[in-house]
DNA sequence: CCGCGAAGATTGCGGCAGCATTACGGGGAG
DNA sequence: CTCCCCGTAATGCTGCCGCAATCTTCGCGG
């Protein structure tokens, strides 16, 4: 589990980090909003731990902030500004608990717990084709629900495929999809993927069939 | 939208339910659990307001009794039992959030509105994988419920592969879940710490195996 | 209907990247 | 002081993948 702790008093900072750390969390902390922005788009936090008091602004800015920008993650408010009203402001900005200082460690291990425990990801994008079900973004497929490990090459190509499946995938977009820019090719490797990736579609009843449109790239088609 | 509110005194719940239908809020009110129950099986509520002190038992134990039964309906506990470790209590058998009274009505709405935005939470508190029982949220691992103790890097490791059992895990999945971005990595830890938790899990015998996918990742498999 | 050329399919081979394992030592906790 | 976690690095190994040779398929023109 990961966190994101926005808190500017540096001590408090440091002894949370390890209580946590000792609680198998792993923080990251900073102590500027800005910073906290990025860290969001960089990273994928569990949850986040936020102060209101910062040195560039009220904390709960932040978290329109975040919603507008698509992110859900879970926050929790950490702060001395506790009164019941300034409660209701924290919450109705969009925090998902609010938490006054001081706090036991155990308490915060508590409602961490609470808020997440709801789903991992809203955003998980999947495709299904024929009796596959592939996640492009881990990267695993599952054929009747059992996992099919293909190596990462094989991978790529079928991930690119499926993202446009029943249309035409062009040969540079697959090369593209699989190598990068440095990587050169000046050989029939993509050909060899293709031919290897049916031979395991196939074996594993998949369903799917690879077709290939002479000349211009492949396709994904059920069978 | 409709609330329950379990509670048993009389003038506190009139109080409330005449509060909350200024909001718009239909409110069902019963003193007993058991009454309780069968309330929640003929209704679907929004949430639930639930006291500790009542007629027939302590009311925690309505939280689990109603999650086996497969109803996930956001609880709020309101009551005067508002010791820090008592809150602890409360959320760790599965409450969404804990309110000691006495509280405001707005901080009332509040702690609802927000449990409320959480999308519903189905996710399950503990898995299963062979032998073995996880809780990813506590960290803590039984074989045959005996406790496996592991050290806390690997079970970092087991807990990320474990919610995503079945499913490939990204290698930098693994190295976000164990590492900040201030400690990196330069050598093999991270497989290091795969090799040395195969093993215990072997000596462990614990039913399970952690498959690579080269280039790719990892995956946790029941054997 | 037939023949030819180009694009694609398939497969064995070899190099090497990525992984597994383990010993070693520093360092922190009790 | 002692134990053990954990990062590091050396070693050996597996199998991915680029390459190329060979065979097959497709489309077009005569």
């Amino acid at each position: 589990m990961r966190l994101l702790l926005i808190e500017d008093e540096r001590e408090l900072a440091a002894a949370l980090s390890g209580a946590l750390s000792k609680h198998g969390i792993v923080t990251d902390h900073t102590m500027y909003l800005a910073d906290a922005f990025e860290l969001t788009r960089q990273n994928s936090y569990d949850a986040i731990l936020l102060d209101r008091r910062l040195p560039d602004g009220e904390g709960l800015t932040f978290i329109p902030m975040l919603r507008r920008a698509g992110t859900y993650t879970p926050i929790i408010v950490l702060t001395a500004r506790n009164e019941p009203l300034e409660r209701v402001e924290g919450l109705d900005v969009g925090a998902d608990d609010y938490l006054g200082k001081p706090f036991l460690v155990d308490e915060l291990m508590a409602r961490l717990r609470a808020v997440l425990r709801r789903p991992p990801s809203l955003t998980e994008l999947k495709i299904t084709v024929g009796r596959m079900l592939i996640d492009p973004l881990h990267l695993s497929v599952t054929v009747e629900s059992t996992p099919l490990d293909l190596p990462r090459r094989e991978l790529l190509v079928l991930a690119a495929l499926a993202k446009r499946k029943d249309k035409t995938v062009l040969r540079s977009t697959l090369e593209a999809a699989v190598y990068n820019y440095e990587e050169e090719i000046q050989s029939n490797a993509l050909d060899a993927h293709i031919s290897r990736l049916r031979k395991r579609l196939l074996d594993a009843g998949a369903g799917v069939a690879v077709h290939n449109i002479r000349g211009v790239g492949y396709l994904l088609k059920e069978e």
